[in-house]
DNA sequence: GTCTATAAACCGATAGAC
DNA sequence: GTCTATCGGTTTATAGAC
């Protein structure tokens, strides 16, 4: 018995495409936990289980790695966007969004981009398929943004730029992380409390 | 003509105290510019114009050198936070302390940190200057945090760690170097901008 | 493709002359 | 104390056998 040959290339994609998304879940993780200077491809190989000089069989360098790392991540951010209801407030679709991405920083599994200094930052602006991503994330949230403006659910004075990033910056908020180790607070509560900062502000009472 | 001692001595500290203020300035703005783990030391022996064999007569570390120069920011920030009148509301003093913070930040003199997963971090609590700079800053802090939640210029119902965690936070805010890198507006602009958001959020109509 | 072994570069820290 | 030169360790990336 021989398998068919297409059967066969499929098969072989699909365990490489496995082999490939175990390596991406491993960098995802090591990225959150220390960050991309201090991860090593040692780490990830070991973490994964192979040789390191397999890994550069599939990804042709560490920045490369990340990248895809970041891409991927991207892309279930614009997942997660789709799939929110259309019949929600945009306020309700942005606030979803971030408590989307401080659970996600809460369980380790949040890359501490974005940040200006990081030494990666400037191979993801010339890796075309992540700013792809980015840009169409950047689009649907602007769109909410200027909707929710519009209705009032969100400040019309506040440039949409303050509104965007001030969204992205607040998906690796260290705040979130400083209250975890605090012990204080339940990883819910966390989250809720963020969100409020982060929309409401301080010194509003409630 | 012989100088007697005591003015010899006092001048060979002097100029001690004049070279290491010297290095721990560049240590400060190659913090802010690459953070720790990309600084070498290579960098801050070249950027004080002396050799990195020299940097280890002032500096047993490059830890201890990072520490040393976290500390005397920690203590700009207690002398700056001493120096409000306090005839200002409590409010005022919060809102002055992270527009100083925010400022250094965009000038280039604002270390990464506070950053959970900096491996800094570690030496940084095992450092006893600094911890007690902390301390200090983090009661002055706490204290009109109290005031004006009593006043009611700060919501009642936000525990004082979150308020406090999210004015160290914002000192590092990757949102104003997002709006400096977009170049559309002025760092006075930023500085507001970001304060506002802060304090008032996002959704409040002004 | 996966492995072991190694090359090449870099960095923190030190030795030793002055 | 400052310098030049170098050690020891780590890291990215690759060579070559299987």
């Amino acid at each position: 018995m021989i398998e068919t040959p297409p059967a066969k290339l499929s098969f072989k994609k699909q365990q490489l495409q496995f082999r490939e998304n175990a390596i991406l879940d491993a960098v995802n993780r090591l990225l959150a936990q220390k960050g991309f200077d201090l991860m090593t491809m040692d780490e990830v190989a070991a973490d994964v289980g192979i040789a390191k000089a397999s890994l550069y069989k599939h990804f042709e360098s560490k920045e490369q790695l990340a990248a895809a790392s970041m891409t991927r991540l991207l892309e279930s951010a614009i997942a997660l966007a789709a799939a929110l209801s259309d019949q929600q407030p945009p306020l309700d679709k942005l606030k979803a969004v971030v408590r989307w991405a401080v659970t996600e920083h809460l369980g380790g599994t949040m890359p501490l981009l974005p940040s200006t200094r990081s030494s990666i930052q400037q191979a993801l602006m010339g890796y075309p398929p992540y700013i792809e991503r980015l840009s169409t994330l950047t689009e649907q949230l602007g769109e909410w943004i200027e909707q929710a403006q519009a209705q009032g659910a969100l400040a019309a004075s506040l440039p949409g730029e303050v509104i965007l990033y001030t969204i992205f910056a607040r998906s690796c908020d260290p705040v979130a992380d400083f209250l975890k180790m605090g012990g204080a607070f339940s990883e819910e509560d966390i989250v809720d409390l963020v969100i409020h900062t982060t929309f409401e502000g301080m010194t509003r009472q409630s």
